[in-house]
DNA sequence: CACGTTACGTAATGTCATAACGTCACCCTC
DNA sequence: GAGGGTGACGTTATGACATTACGTAACGTG
């Protein structure tokens, strides 16, 4: 009657930090690095480290998954995660999943042309949990009268082509 | 450089559980007991009451708020109160604010013609802390290519028209 | 009645995030 | 080059959000 097991993905083990595509991690990092330095933003070692994790996992990853994989070289706290999130995010270097209590690095934009405003249309796939992100070039068209929007939130889970098979 | 001041809302202090209008509380809460008879549905008075006071705050609630809402009347445990929600959240009669971590009473639709799917647009005033919800009639226009979506977080932060001025 | 199912009580724990404070390096300016 | 502001990060503790696991009572059905 009421549907169950749902929402399945939110529940689910979070995945290990893996890599993924260590060249376009390297290009990534260099695109945020220049992204940065032109805007007068410093992309410390921390930062940066943290964001390469982010690009290297090529998908949503828990913050604690952040610091454990921190961990190896010197003991990191709660609050040197979350600050380098708290940075990356603001400077539209990366998002965070709501739904998911996670956070994902923003690849799109950040090299020549349109970079994140900081509001990201996310498709998450629930099998093999991989994001796909579009940027939100359209407002919503059925916003209540005289509504301004500052932010918004827009996360859609489902499965993506290759893993409908 | 970097926005400051960065989510605003959901760093707020909860808001305490009021009381805004008695009548359209009764109104909804009847219009749920009917919803949930036809469906076979048992609204408990446990989730009566969370529904309740949901209704009654007319706007996100933190669970831990009802929680201490629904103390007086009895010591209640965080399980009581997520049970309620997870029913009233599966049943469509209330919805998850991810990026709050608060929930909010669906007042649409649950008398006759369109029942809440459980995929609806939230407009959330950072100012008065107002929901306005619309469900949701349309397929993104750029999903990626064979996405199947099974549910949707859509939420927009901003100043409602009355908070605008 | 024995059994499965549903709802809820209760204790403990797990997970996510921040507060508050200290230190150090850097830069500026006097 | 002493003083002072600022930004980044370490460290301890705590707050805030959510679930696991197990027990019991009520109810319906074979």
């Amino acid at each position: 009657m009421i549907p169950s097991g749902w929402p399945p993905y939110s529940r689910r083990p979070a995945k290990a930090v893996r890599v993924k595509a260590m060249t376009s991690a390297i290009q990534t990092l260099d695109a945020a690095e220049r992204f940065c330095t032109e805007r007068g933003l410093s992309l410390t070692p921390m930062r940066r480290r943290v964001l390469e994790l982010l690009v290297e996992a090529g998908g949503p990853v828990k913050a604690y998954d952040l610091l454990s994989a921190l961990k190896p070289g010197g003991a990191a706290q709660p609050p040197t995660v979350y600050r380098a999130l708290d940075f990356l995010t603001r400077a539209g270097l990366a998002h965070k999943v709501e739904a998911l209590n996670a956070y994902t690095a923003c690849l799109n934009g950040h090299d020549e042309e349109d970079p994140c405003t900081g509001s990201a249309e996310l498709f998450i796939c629930e099998s093999c949990g991989n994001v796909d992100e579009r940027h939100m070039h359209r407002a919503p068209s059925d916003a209540p009268d005289g509504f301004v929007i500052s932010r918004s939130v827009v996360e859609h889970y489902g499965q993506c082509a290759r893993c409908a098979n």
